[in-house]
DNA sequence: GTAAACATGTAACAGGTTACATGATTGT
DNA sequence: ACAATCATGTAACCTGTTACATGTTTAC
């Protein structure tokens, strides 16, 4: 369950309310862990329950700011150090390519061709972010400009994979 | 829901059992779309309900052999073709880059150079599985040695961004 | 005879998505 | 006054995981 990381991790750099994390997930998070308002709210009200975060503050309308807690920082620590990521990563793309035999040449190459398009559209997007951010040299700058490399990397690498892959297409 | 789609994929090869489909999703598909028994059993009882498939013979010890039907081959082509893979990948590996920072330098490079041999020791097995296999002219053989590529790729790739990134944490 | 492999099914639970429901404050 | 934004909570549903439960056939 990593959505519970993700919050004790984004709390570790500030105190913050649902609503203030709802916005990071939908920014900053959006491409590495999705989550939704009401799995943020259900999933803070539980960790306010276990003592990993308190609510800090309260403000207008209803507003409750949670804070990290000497457990929260502790949890976060040994998920970071001690666990290893173990996730069995699944992939719709390659799923569909396993089984792309099933349709003609042509419209198996336009997939591919698409797959090329999007990968490339994806590359050019993180590029005018990398760009538009002006990175300094702390935390978060640093972490955040290797997540993004790792972005680049990755769709450069499968626009070139569809590319190749549809010449095998014959 | 992809599962949906393993199955009718594999099943668009040919005939199979549960139990065979089960060895499928063990072995070759482990990698992109991973399933457990219970899961696979309840969703091929729910597809041959819906018509997608049938029982179409039945052997010892109670095994049911299933095949596609004209409408199951109708929806996996309508799946292949029509839709796009809108897949929001769920990344454990960046996360966990995003909040390095609340580690010492030490801890988070250990975490990218672990990250680099894990990476390494998957590209290699990969390279073993492909100098295994002999690939023949078939559909399966062709999009099957593209599937593989592209996991020699990614992992190629992962390897020398968790070093470029061990690189830069000082 | 007995272990391994074949073969299926179900129940409980955890995590994630969509939709509904409500209300307060701020800016124009 | 009205719309946009801030702000939270909950219910229904779907997907996926773990564990339990059962029985047959084959090979040694």
């Amino acid at each position: 369950m990593s959505l519970r990381h993700a919050l004790l991790g984004l709390l570790s750099e500030h105190p913050a309310s649902g609503y203030d994390l709802l916005k990071r997930f939908e920014t900053s998070l959006a491409n590495v862990w999705p989550a939704t308002q009401s799995q943020i709210y259900t999933e803070l009200t539980r960790l306010a329950g276990t003592g990993l975060i308190t609510v800090a503050a309260e403000g207008p309308r209803g507003r409750k700011e949670y804070a990290l807690t000497d457990d929260g920082l502790e949890e976060l620590r040994c998920w970071l150090a001690e666990s290893r990521p173990q996730r069995t990563t699944r992939s719709d793309v390659l799923l569909r390519v396993f089984f792309l035999g099933v349709l003609e040449p042509g419209p198996a190459r336009i997939f591919l061709d698409d797959l090329a398009t999007s990968s490339y559209q994806s590359h050019e997007e993180l590029r005018d972010l990398v760009e538009s951010v002006d990175w300094d040299d702390d935390n978060l700058s640093v972490y955040g400009r290797i997540a993004l490399e790792y972005g680049l990397r990755f769709h450069a690498m499968r626009r070139e994979w569809a590319q190749w892959a549809a010449e095998q297409v014959k």
